[in-house]
DNA sequence: AGGTACCGTGGGAGCGCTCCCACCGGTGAT
DNA sequence: ATCACCGGTGGGAGCGCTCCCACGGTACCT
């Protein structure tokens, strides 16, 4: 519809060829400006930079991905809601440091449910149609098929929590086993002997790094692992209460329990209370995440805190540099990169 | 690399044209067919299915953006991440509403942070060039220049929590009034005669309507309403706690609290506690948005929840329409929408 | 019989960009 | 002076698709 001269076409948006006519050189030219090739004199560039000022030019989006092969897209993918990911403050303080991240760059962020089948159907597809550049995942469960759909359609992609020690995708972590330990350290700091502690879901790989830093706080400091102070749980309020009581029976004189997420220490509290167990005074609890109910928990709840921003910032880098990295097509040899970042322990009044 | 023949070319995605050959067909018959057109015989219909299934084929969006000037894509734009909308469990449950019902189109979701300077820009530049086929906006402020930018490039756009009355974009929002109403409703059947009130921000229309509820289920009930109950507050734990003290001061004998988020009730609950009453035997205690901390208060706060996974659903209902609507380009006069959806009272201990 | 209509179809043109090759003129080496 | 070279540039080709026009064929009318 009306294609004609130079600009104020409906709705017309300037193109590279207009640009170039005002600033009286060719279209190549302008894609290197536009690009950022050094390959153009100063002169040139001023001229070019003028034009697109003027005309107020925007590079369409589609035309170069389609010329140039590629998105300047990144797509989160992210699995089933029911999923920690979902929990607060997981998820927007991740999505805050991606965000951060991304904006200085020309990168797009797409977000993907993975949770039906037609969702990972429409994900296959996705991804095998190389509609993003580069894929962040998070949450991922140990059995899924997504990291290995991924490195065989050679797509750059960072997992955050990796699946475990031998993961092979690139990674980014939270000092999980760090961060057990602190707690522990913490408690026996404070003169507590008694240390039980509820896991999370055991599947997950950071769960069980909890529990060895549970488990090397205790040796290091002299003290026997007795392994019936460690009681699985799974995340959950309820898992929270029902491991309580299990521990309470088993250790009426339990003095701490650290718990593996502040909803696990939730749950916890409930059945110490009802037990008429008093907070600190009679059993000190340490949660896990640093989350709002941590904060509004009463009394509030001593806490590891995960550096989640951080961590978002951290995978779009490696994701980045490995996209970059993959440009060239040439160089491959990349070692993958784990990147550990550490945990910090809140203390609040529940300890 | 290795443009050979049919298929299997390094990485290589088949195109149209190699379906089309495949088939026998042309190719814009096989477009036909990829888009639905009913122009297309049976037969040729399943024997394009049958080659694009043996190829599988998938669609190039950049190619098709490129030649239809659209690109299936749309925008949740969100503003500074200190706003309530990155609160649990807001955000998290709206994507839910809003992923599951994106999962039934080829539609896929952009998130946009628009939060510093540059940003903003970004985001104008990248609605200036149209790069999406609309926007979903949440938590605007009042004086935002977006919607206005919205408009004037006309873009179709859907707004959570329309910023007055008098909402220009098509709407979603919950029932924030009857919300309001519930809670005194329901503090009033309990026997509360002194009901609070600590406001939200009083700059968030919803926040406005909530008073308005409170207002009138004190009037309807035949009582008067006293306005020094109602304390402006700003949805924050130390707004809340601010709030409470000035209203413990000014009634030392009020029975009742409807505070305008769980975070104000939280910080309200404290005051409460250190002033000596309890709750709910000599207070009782509402709070609104029914999260993760009203589930684990102690005691647990009954609160008024917001349906926001369908609040994110009519979200997408409401823009694809408007998209589709724009389409044909032809007839506009498409009357402003406005969804209002009911909010629902969660009663628990604290009431 | 010829005319008109319309359905199903093929394929040209073109969307706006990147890539790359060819070309120009100015240097420095020979 | 001659040649190779290189920085800077212009513009053709083509990415994979949609849009639309034109075409053959059948069916139905007059």
């Amino acid at each position: 519809m009306a294609s004609h001269g130079a600009r104020g076409r409906s709705g017309g948006r300037p193109t590279l060829e207009e640009v170039a006519a005002r600033a009286g050189v060719g279209r190549g030219t302008v894609s290197r400006v536009i690009n950022g090739s050094p390959r153009v004199s100063d002169a040139t560039r001023a001229a070019v930079e003028a034009a697109v000022a003027e005309l107020g030019y925007v590079p369409n989006t589609a035309a170069r991905a389609l010329a140039a092969n590629r998105t300047d897209a990144i797509a989160l993918v992210v699995p089933e809601p029911e999923t920690r990911f979902f929990a607060e403050p997981y998820f927007s303080d991740m999505l805050r440091g991606v965000g951060a991240e991304l904006s200085d760059t020309e990168m797009q962020l797409l977000l993907i449910f993975a949770g039906s089948d037609r969702e990972r159907q429409r994900l296959a597809q996705y991804l095998a149609a190389h509609r993003v550049d580069g894929v962040l995942l998070v949450s991922v469960h140990a059995d899924d098929p997504l990291p290995d759909l991924l490195a065989q359609l050679e797509i750059p992609a960072v997992i955050s929590g990796p699946r475990s020690a031998a993961e092979t995708l690139t990674s980014v972590d939270s000092d999980n086993y760090g961060g057990g330990r602190a707690a522990v350290e913490h408690l026996l700091a404070g003169g507590r002997r008694t240390i039980a502690h509820i896991t999370g879901r055991l599947d997950v790989y950071g769960a069980q790094r909890r529990v060895d830093g549970y488990r090397d706080a205790l040796r290091d400091a002299g003290h026997g692992v007795d392994e019936l102070l460690i009681e699985p749980g799974d995340f959950t309020e309820e898992g929270g209460r029902r491991a309580m009581s299990v521990l309470l029976d088993r250790y009426p004189a339990l003095d701490a329990v650290f718990a593996g997420s502040d909803v696990t220490a939730a749950g916890a509290r409930q059945v110490l209370r009802e037990a008429g167990r008093r907070i600190p005074d009679d059993v000190a609890l340490v949660g896990y995440d640093d989350s709002a109910i941590a904060r509004h928990m009463d009394p509030p709840l001593t806490s590891v805190r995960q550096p989640i921003v951080e961590m978002g910032r951290a995978m779009i880098d490696l994701l980045l540099a490995e996209i970059a990295d993959r440009r060239p097509a040439v160089s491959r040899g990349l070692e993958r990169r784990h990147a550990v970042l550490p945990a910090e322990l809140v203390v609040r009044a529940s300890s």
